[in-house]
DNA sequence: GCAATATCTCAATCATTGTTGAAATGTAGA
DNA sequence: TCTACATTTCAACAATGATTGAGATATTGC
């Protein structure tokens, strides 16, 4: 369960608009991830640049890397990223559900709920 | 729909201790809110630091205020924090729902999803 | 081993952000 | 209107973060 030091390092790290684009766009990549060159090219930011946000973005559990030849792929790390709206959303009902209802349907819209992918 | 300006403040907002606290204990408290000088208590800053990070965050959209009396009552923007969470995994798994399960699974231990509450 | 590619580390600079105290604003009750 | 209370604004300083270029490390194919 993600911890109040982490999810601040998170949530920083997402509040720099080209680490949210490195990450939006490894979100949609998906697990294969993408290699740094890539990314750099299509962030728009510099090779240096570009590592120093992936090492914040790193340090903050929200993605992963491994090494394939001589590229080095980066990937989303999924659950470091639910667990982080988990930490924001916690308690946030106390037994009234109305309250978070509209955060439901902003999700239920966006993510393939398992067991309710039939419509879409 | 919420943009990527949007988004970024956001999470930068929430990227910082006293204001993630700021706004967990805004959600916590539900609709109602919590009055200024009750925020600055439970949270640890200055009321001037305090009214530094309240404005920082309505700017982001995370909160909202109220006057009642002398007191300003701030509250959760709960719509504007559910915008943020789509934005951050919208296209997630392109047609690929097994990629975002582990975001799912913690999401639906958290919220109380309206007509899903039957099993855990 | 050598050259080419891909990525990272380091040190310096510049810009942004958080914190503080003093003073100002707005509200309520006598 | 006077005083007390609640919160905000302002200006200054300290701390943190982003960017850059040069050089270092790791991998591959010849």
């Amino acid at each position: 369960m993600m911890d109040e030091r982490q999810a601040i390092a998170a949530f920083a790290a997402l509040g720099q608009e080209h680490r949210l684009r490195i990450v939006r766009a490894l979100v949609t990549a998906g697990p294969d991830g993408l290699a740094a060159g890539v990314l750099a090219g299509g962030v728009g930011v510099s090779g240096t640049n570009l590592s120093f946000h992936l090492k914040e973005l790193s340090r903050a559990g929200l993605i992963q890397s491994r090494r394939e030849g001589r590229s080095i792929l980066y990937s989303a790390a999924f659950a470091g990223l639910s667990g982080l709206v988990e930490f924001l959303m916690r308690d946030c009902c106390q037994g009234r559900p109305e309250v978070c209802t509209p955060a439901v349907e902003a999700l239920t819209a966006c993510l393939c709920l398992p067991g309710d992918t039939a419509h879409a």
